[in-house]
DNA sequence: CATCCAAGCGGACTGTTGGTCCGCTTAATT
DNA sequence: AATTAAGCGGACCAACAGTCCGCTTGGATG
């Protein structure tokens, strides 16, 4: 295929708009963010953005995507018991307990994914790749279940909202340990 | 209180809007129906709905408590077993089959609702009687487990989303049986 | 029935935002 | 140095939530 390499300029403007975003969300919350901003922050043209990246979703998605890097390096080549290797019931929790930490981690940004990817949340590179690892182990642990579902349903636990609201009174360790709870509810045991 | 009863103008309106967006949101999908086109199908002014919803968010949320009226009153003073006299869990699984029910019934208005509450999810009259009511139950079914947070979980398999995506491969079984399913699991057999 | 007035009305108007367009600039190649 | 297409930026557009204010009218009063 003709890929060129990127431009040393788009490069660089690519860079300075994910910066851009990361720090936006971050001193505004998940809202409150618009494009211009992003642009103007960044120090380009908005065409510039939207050339790039297409849309807000796809802003957001990339950005996701990015944080994302390294679990998903983790659960596919990586050591256990994220990586392959111990019973799925392990690994699961292992694999949840990781997002717990890019979630809270990345409050802002999930949330600002959540509501840009509205429309086509089924359609994320990202989410779609959570899922169907958690799917391969529900259906490994309880092959009784519907585990597509169940997956969608676990994954619904790192809901921005959700993780600030359970965060607001109960903490980091409230997450964790609830979603433990639920997990090993679930899987039985 | 001065609570003067409702004008008749106002009265009638407020019936065209509901009626009006309810039809909206049958034709086009959930996103696609903005509040001018509200008004208009309605044949009365934008100032109208502002003035008696607030906003697209209390315009949904009041459009959602009608349609949840019937089963507010089903599990307050109904019969069994949606209402009290049973064990907590058969209690559960009823309460979620009406859910799924009402949600099946009007899939573009939970998506609306849904999108258009999605700041304040939380603050939603109709939500948060639903979510105490699972809260309670699950407490009592399963005293071990973060009640709240799993209440959350369980009704986030009602996002219109997911409901929509489940039912279009696998029909209205295959989301009751599946909810079905995930709630024995979760409290135990 | 005539009068009155506050509740209600409607639609023009505003501010914001996601997304488009197109003439200009520049990185990279020859 | 010349060439050219990839890239740039910001003016522009359309859509939409929400506001405002002068006009209308339901219904209460005498």
């Amino acid at each position: 295929m003709g890929d060129r390499p990127e431009r040393a300029d788009a490069t660089r403007n690519r860079l300075a708009i994910l910066r851009a975003t990361e720090e936006l969300l971050e001193r505004h919350g998940a809202d409150h963010v618009s494009l211009d901003q992003v642009a103007a922050a960044a120090g380009v043209g908005k065409g510039t953005v939207f050339r790039r990246f297409g849309s807000r979703t796809g802003l957001f998605q990339e950005l996701l995507a990015d944080r994302a890097v390294l679990i998903g390096e983790a659960i596919t080549t990586g050591p256990p018991p994220l990586g392959p290797g111990v019973p799925p019931k392990e690994r699961l929790i292992a694999f949840l307990d990781a997002l717990a930490d890019l979630a809270l981690r990345n409050l802002a940004l999930i949330s600002a994914h959540d509501r840009a990817c509205a429309d086509d949340k089924y359609q994320d590179p990202t989410y779609l790749r959570w899922h169907s690892h958690v799917t391969g182990l529900i259906a490994e642990a309880r092959p009784d279940l519907d585990a597509e579902f169940v997956a969608h349903t676990l994954l619904a636990c790192f809901d921005g909202d959700l993780v600030r609201h359970v965060t607001a009174n109960g903490g980091r360790t409230r997450l964790t340990h609830s979603i433990h709870d639920l997990t090993l509810a679930l899987l039985g045991q």
